[in-house]
DNA sequence: GTGAAAGCGCTAACAG
DNA sequence: CTGTTAGCGCTTTCAC
């Protein structure tokens, strides 16, 4: 690994000139001449600067910390650590990720990260729900990612649940179903509550009856299935919009045991459905993908800017719909979702 | 942060005393009372050694680097993560994750991590198959995770494979099943290998016949499904093990189509199936669980053990079935699989 | 036994 | 315009 000291060596200049040039800051201060030479050299050398040895007096490191709550399990946590990561990447930052399984260790796992001297943090949550921001990160640049600090404290980059909701109810009235039941889950989070209410909007909109025997809420266990199943038979129910994959599965068991083939006989949309589930199970299955990647992308992107204090738009855009958030943006700034398989997608009518 | 400097002043010692006191080098080189007193200031002060600028000195930044291919994209992934990130955090080191999309960025993205000064590599596959490793990281210490690497030239922690085969096939012969089917992947990695092997030498010791007409290699689409139903109409089999996940779901499909119940009319023993699913539609199912937590756990492990020159029965050992592998082991360590829901699981024959 | 001093790679005042 | 100097937090000789 080359060093300042070894570039200012081989081109005969001091050190700090070198540092004046690598860092750009070399504009009227030296001559171009030299300059040129020292990058010369440095370019010979293959010079990559040493971000500790730097961090020891700008006291940055270039080291963001992510944490998450056993996020890093579950497929959609990677979308948003991977996300994360490109951004940090083209950033020129690195990430660091801890998981905290409940609180137990949380405190430590800050402190660790706090040793390594992160400049910010990403605070993570599995879904769009209500979260506690630890009072130990509290004087850091933090950013949430799908989740909402009480009061909106904290800038957080979360989905567009309201458009979810609406889209893919839409989605589900284009194709022609007339009585479309939402399988949601027993708990009240954002997440939820935006769906739903998209799904009334979009059913109004439609000049469609919003019918609550058509919405259910389920747990994970037991006798959901047979909730699902009750559905079917009383309701009959010719399109359903699922708050998530675990939903989704019931609908599917029950549309087997029926015999009914998804995008014929009866219309599905999920969210975050697997991909290979609805791509070779499924091929006309609707997904609502959630933007995981793009979420933590941009959650990234926010932090970078604040820790920089640099304006949003100096970011690069990915080939995303995605939007930056307006870094003044008093209110959490939300993400649209895209349907894929949007053509394919429902029923055939 | 207190800093040593702090202590020193505030112990009325010098900065080097500390330092000897509080990296316990200070036997029979410093007064014990002395001794004594750093470590209470330290105490006070919630002194937190600087790992940043230790490693200016030391080039060890007691920072692992974890490089997977896309691989944060899947929950099996995350168990992984979670592992390695578990003995790091209690080994007193810290990871940093890099994706590499293929091959594109992966120099890049190594160069980063060795400019955060990486103690060494953990490089990890999605599943078992044979891995070149980047010239740029064969200095380093390395350790493979889910992969082998040609002529077992690093070490590497994997999955008992064979016994993963065995041990399925043999749940399902326990079970009562007497036409047992295989259902794999159209690819020829080390996994497969192993676990078709397992599933004939199960058959073989139950003295049951083997027959290549009940296992099929399909992929992740299209003709797959038709290939599964083929299997269940022509050879009517009692028992299903399946290669993963995407696999299973074949066989979910046609059993419900057929009105066939998972763990009364047929059984089925999956690798690594969904919890969510296997608990809540399929309660009766079997699944084996690969270690993957474990692996990541044990390969951190074997990492440092080989950073720091100590001897692997110098780790702490979790609670877990896993046996920490030989330092000095020729071959690859491979891990035990064990198979959950073992008691509930298949046909109640 | 303990402290002074040097240096890891880099940045930032300040001279000149 | 460029070099000298000091110092970030820590380890490590080497004198005393």
């Amino acid at each position: 690994m080359a060093t300042m000291k070894e570039i200012a060596r081989q081109t005969g200049v001091s050190v700090s000139t070198v540092s004046l040039v690598l860092n750009n800051r070399d504009e009227g201060r030296v001559k171009p001449h030299i300059a040129q030479q020292v990058r010369q050299t440095a370019e010979r050398l293959g010079y990559a600067p040493n971000p500790l040895a730097r961090s020891l007096r700008t006291s940055r490191t270039k080291i963001l910390g992510f944490i998450s709550e056993e996020i890093a399990t579950t497929p959609f946590a990677g979308g948003i650590i991977l996300g994360s990561q490109d951004a940090a990447s083209t950033l020129g930052y690195m990430m660091i990720t801890v998981n905290t399984d409940g609180v137990s260790n949380e405190d430590d796992e800050i402190a660790a990260l706090q040793r390594y001297g992160v400049d910010g943090f990403l605070y993570a949550k599995m879904s769009n729900r209500l979260a506690q921001i630890p009072q130990s990160i509290t004087d850091y640049p933090v950013v949430l990612v799908d989740a909402t600090s009480e009061g909106h404290r904290f800038p957080s980059i979360q989905p567009d649940e309201f458009r979810i909701g609406y889209d893919a109810t839409k989605c589900l009235i284009e194709a022609g179903c007339k009585k479309i039941a939402y399988i949601g889950c027993d708990d009240d989070m954002p997440a939820q509550i935006g769906r739903l209410q998209g799904y009334r909007q979009a059913l109004e909109d439609a000049g469609l009856h919003f019918d609550e025997c058509r919405t259910i809420a389920i747990g994970g266990h037991g006798p959901a299935l047979s909730a699902v199943s009750k559905l079917f038979d009383n309701e009959r129910p010719d399109g359903f919009f699922c708050f998530n994959d675990a939903r989704a599965w019931y609908v599917y068991e029950c549309a087997a045991r029926r015999g009914l083939e998804i995008g014929r006989d009866i219309s599905v949309v999920g969210v975050d459905n697997h991909r290979v589930f609805a791509e070779t199970l499924h091929p006309r299955l609707t997904t609502v993908e959630l933007p995981h990647y793009e979420m933590g992308y941009w959650a990234v992107c926010r932090l970078v800017s604040e820790i920089e204090h640099r304006p949003p738009s100096s970011f690069i855009m990915p080939a995303t719909t995605a939007q930056m958030p307006a870094l003044d943006a008093p209110a959490p700034a939300s993400i649209h979702c895209t349907l894929i398989n949007k053509e394919s997608v429902a029923r055939q009518a």
